[in-house]
DNA sequence: TCCATATATCATGAATTATTGATATATTGG
DNA sequence: CCAATATATCAATAATTCATGATATATGGA
């Protein structure tokens, strides 16, 4: 996770219908969605669903694997965690009296 | 936090000099840094640092409160973990067994 | 009030990104 | 091999974003 990538998550990110695709995935969990589910569950183009399905697996918040004339999409949640790491990291190594208590919060009730 | 500030707030984080700029702040913490020196430390002309804070001034990542003849600028932390919380909150509903140790991972060693 | 410092706004051109129709490629079953 | 299904690529246009020079506004001190 170098600046690059975390640019290019947060890029893929700042667009609707990938901010979309990635919430439904991660609701999705281990199980994933092909990219037909996810194109008709939210009423996309094939086509642009396509490219925007690309743009989020060129990132590390997602992997995919073809099943037959399938390709199923996954949430990646060790790509996820990296990115808030990379983007957290300063704080954990210099104030972690702020940064602690902020991640304790973001714990599953 | 709905999902036209999440994507503001992804946005800002997607290019470089504003994500620059977040990590500075996160690293000074609460001490914060002025505008200037901001622009100083990262070698941006005045102008275009001005445009880019306005840009995270607007979204909830980061705060500033002017000081004399400065803008003072500070990362806010809550919002941060707001914006973490909005991509996350599915996986948290739904599937805490995931989501869980994900976080727990990110706390400060 | 006048000047210096700190930041913001405006206008412009360059670059990037998004969407879409049309079409191509890949996979499976018959 | 052929047809059907699933996804990808291409080309074009529209829209957005970026950085910058020039200039404006705001604050504090003399």
């Amino acid at each position: 996770m170098d600046k690059l990538d975390a640019l290019s998550s947060f890029a893929a990110l700042a667009q609707e219908t990938r901010l979309d695709v990635l919430k439904l995935l991660i609701k999705a969990g281990e199980q994933g969605m092909s990219a037909g589910e996810i194109g008709e569950q939210l009423g996309i183009k094939q086509n642009t669903m396509s490219a925007n399905l690309n743009n989020l697996a060129r990132t590390n918040l997602v992997t995919n694997k073809r099943e037959g004339r399938s390709i199923r999409y996954y949430a990646n949640f060790s790509g996820i965690r990296e990115l808030i790491g990379f983007l957290m990291e300063d704080c954990c190594g210099g104030n972690p009296e702020i940064c602690s208590p902020l991640l304790e919060q973001l714990k599953c009730p």
